[in-house]
DNA sequence: TATGAATGAGTGTTCATTCAT
DNA sequence: AATGAATGAACACTCATTCAT
């Protein structure tokens, strides 16, 4: 009916872009009222496009989430990654408290985003919690610090998970309590926790 | 208006009994399918009354799924208490331990259930995670066998949550991991690592 | 199970007296809140009786609106005739403005609950405006005024009908603007419309 | 998630089109069976669209009701308006006179959606008897006659609803009544009660 | 007469997904 | 690539009515 007026602005974005604004829009909804709450109508009106443009660039609703989940999980180990590399990379002890201490922090800003993209699936789905690239990289460092000495050998994977569990449990706990968490009580309570959980000596 | 069917006659049951089968019935579907995957039409059926009777006992869908928690918390707190009674009150080591082990078995036991009822609602209506008796049980016993000497004394409630994460963590990713889980071992790194992180021997 | 307490009040009422309670109850809350938006639940709440009561008082929900409408109709009726026998039998002229003085009254007095009981029913249902005994009392007076010589005879019902719409009419107009109605004025308006419409003088 | 099954093509109609059949179903059904009988399932089958494409064109059940109570007073207007353009402007007898003919056979017409479009909802929300356009025309005319010296000034406004709502209940009262209603002896009882009633002579 | 637990058909509303343009 | 009107299966929840006690 209408012929597209000459002046409007192209309606067209790079892939990747447009892609990019449906998941913010979406994960600003999500972090907002929830998955279930959230209807494609209100990503697509988030992210300024029509309804069909969001299948474009997703096959489902559980679709976003699953890129979310994704891109959290990337960003969070890039973040962990990158806070890893202050360290000389035989500096163990200092290797294994950084990055705890890292993951403190990267956990207290992330919270939210975590519960969402990690929550609300049936385990049925949820084939990322066996197959965390976080923990894996935990569970690297510590069997590397094992194997030099720095710390008695032991089921490396499973130190891993309970490090990282203390960790989040730590950070979840501290979320929970009214007013902004005391970020340096937490880390040293973590990292007291783990280094002699895994038989290092308290300092 | 309406004119119900003329049916059996309505079998009358105590409501308490009526409630609990109605809450097991969607329990075993919940565990099964997942919350969102099942309909009240599916519990009402396994529970086998009519659709009406389950809005007699729960204002809507989601009422069963808290009164599932509570039940579920209710039950952990009182199976971890039972079985710290087969410790000296005073063995403060031996309690510790006997948490540790018997929250690892509840843990395993029961962990889809625990999921079911701890992730399928909007952080918003989660106000249990901060107020967790279990997490508070623990946390009395770490804290009392502080002040008996048994270990240093700390932050507690943080301890308590660390432990109580490295539990749930172990037994999740022993969980996920294909084949039955190799309780002795999980138990025994759990403890090994938490004895030590709260400041006691190894052994 | 249990036996009733000795000292409870008895919970058998004169079978007249559940009935107007019910009928009070319903009425009220239909007033406030619309036929259909009210349920039998809260008429049996609002009466403090059983849900089963109400089945043994009256055979449908409709059937409430029904007995209420008896009611209304006997009510407006009878307190019209009343103010009827303020003025002698021949008094033509005073007995047809007192009529409409009455009328006016009544009606602002009662409005909401005509409404209610007039309103609510397809027009299949509805066999009660055409014989309206409200308007049968009218009639009757203006043929017998007629032939009395007092006005010029006419079609009475349809005279009586007209009347009794503008009584209507009014009253609802005064009723829908803000703040209480001019009764006064509103009479007066009345009486002039119809007297002239009649045939009568004006004063 | 839920899957559509694939069907024929959506047949693309502009919005103006689909919103009036969606009306002109619902208002055949109400008129039949009554607003509550009726189904939204009712309505969609009757316009040919599946359920969902209703409330895309309005929000809830009610508001095709209010949709359709604003085209009947719209139109209603209309049609009065139009029969008064037969008569010269300063003819201001011949016009109320026709203004009433062409009522109490616009009435007659539309008696049922009336009673459909004002009597289905609460009266709290039922704004509309208080701002009746219908009413407000005639109120001016009433008005100009007045000025102009036709007839005797009074309340134009009152002398309006009491015009109205006599023609109204003489309409009502005769439909009510078994076989067709002699439209010319209601006209003319209506046009010698209604020009008395406002000052005029008889004839 | 009075009760109230149980019923289940009925219905308004949502929303992920499709597809002709 | 982008649109948005149309879809229709699915579902939570209501409530008038019954009947064994």
């Amino acid at each position: 009916m209408r012929s597209p007026t000459p002046n409007s602005p192209p309606r067209t974005k790079p892939a990747e872009i447009r892609r990019e604004e449906l998941m913010d829009a979406a994960q600003a909804l999500f972090l907002d009222k929830g998955f279930n709450e959230t209807s494609v109508d209100e990503i697509v009106k988030g992210a300024g496009v029509a309804k069909g443009t969001y299948y474009v660039y997703f096959k489902t609703k559980d679709d976003v989430l699953a890129a979310l989940r994704e891109r959290f999980v990337a960003r969070f180990q890039q973040r962990l990654r990158a806070s890893g590399e202050h360290h000389p990379p035989h500096s163990w002890v200092a290797r294994l408290d950084g990055w705890m201490e890292a993951a403190v922090h990267a956990y207290l800003d992330e919270r939210a985003l975590h519960d969402l993209v990690f929550h609300q699936l049936h385990p049925a789905n949820d084939r990322l919690h066996q197959a965390n690239p976080v923990v894996d990289d935990l569970s690297a460092l510590i069997a590397q610090g094992a194997q030099a000495g720095a710390w008695p050998a032991g089921d490396a994977h499973l130190l891993a998970v309970m490090v990282f569990s203390a960790v989040h449990g730590a950070a979840d706990s501290a979320s929970s309590d009214p007013g902004p968490p005391d970020r340096e009580h937490l880390v040293r309570a973590v990292q007291s926790f783990c280094r002699l959980g895994i038989g290092l000596s308290s300092r």
